[in-house]
Order: structure tokens, then sequence, then C-alpha cells
DNA sequence: GTGTTGACCCCAA
DNA sequence: TTTGGGGCCAACA
């Protein structure tokens, strides 16, 4: 059963992100057409705790690419660590090189 | 049913 | 630099 609500939409877009890179909650949500509802995007995050959904929610970030929502995890280091596995340099909640590891879903997609 | 909060973003002073 | 305001809307008390 496929929903079609705006959460359903935010998973959608958040399991294509490629393996290395990450996207914004900012840029999900423009995606949509729906710029100014960024923040659903985030609460979306914290539903997606579900393993059914399968989204990787620690490939997204904020607008200055800072882990806001690393407090939502078991442990403060699991979303750090995760990106790192994929490759991407996290330090001090801060990705590195942030523009090039950016994954832009409206350009990209 | 009402009020507050929140994994956000943009703009102004 | 920090602070404050507006917008969006789901989840929660």
């Amino acid at each position: 059963m496929i929903g079609n609500s705006f959460y359903d939409q935010v998973y959608e877009i958040a399991r294509l992100i490629p393996k290395g890179r990450v996207t914004t909650y900012g840029a999900i949500a423009k995606a949509l057409g729906a710029a100014k509802s960024s923040r659903m995007v985030g609460t979306a995050m914290i539903h997606a705790h579900d393993p059914r959904l399968k989204v990787p929610a620690h490939r997204v970030v904020n607008r200055n690419g800072l882990l806001t929502g690393k407090h939502h995890y078991d442990t403060p280091t699991q979303m750090q660590e995760l990106l790192t596995a994929d490759g991407i340099q996290v330090i001090d909640d801060q990705v590195q090189d942030f523009e090039k590891v950016y994954w832009d879903p409206i350009t990209e997609l």
C-alpha cells in the first residue's frame, strides 16, 4: 500500500539519495512543491525510524550541513557514524565539503 | 477543541 | 554577531 501523503513523498525522495551524498530538509520540501513546509520534512524524519520505511534519515541535514537531528538517534554519535560509513566526513556535527557531497533532488532528479 | 512545540528556512535590524 | 518575526502544519498535552 503506497500512500500519497506528504510524509510518503518525503520518504520516497529520501530513499533516492545516493550513497556518499546528502541533501537538506528544505531541498526535499522544495522538490515536493512545498518549500515553506521544510519543517514538516524534519517532523517526517522522526517517523522515519520505522525500519519498514527504509529511509536513510542520516543523509538529510539542515541547510548548513549541520546534524541537527542527531539527538533523535539511539546514541549521539549514531548519525555521524552512519554518514562516515557512507564516505562522508563529519566533524563536530558538521558535514565537511558539504558543497561536494550535497545532492539536490531537484537538479539531480 | 485549544495551545504549544518542533530533525526548518528566510528575511530584517 | 545575535535576536526577533513570519510561515508551514503534524503531533502532542
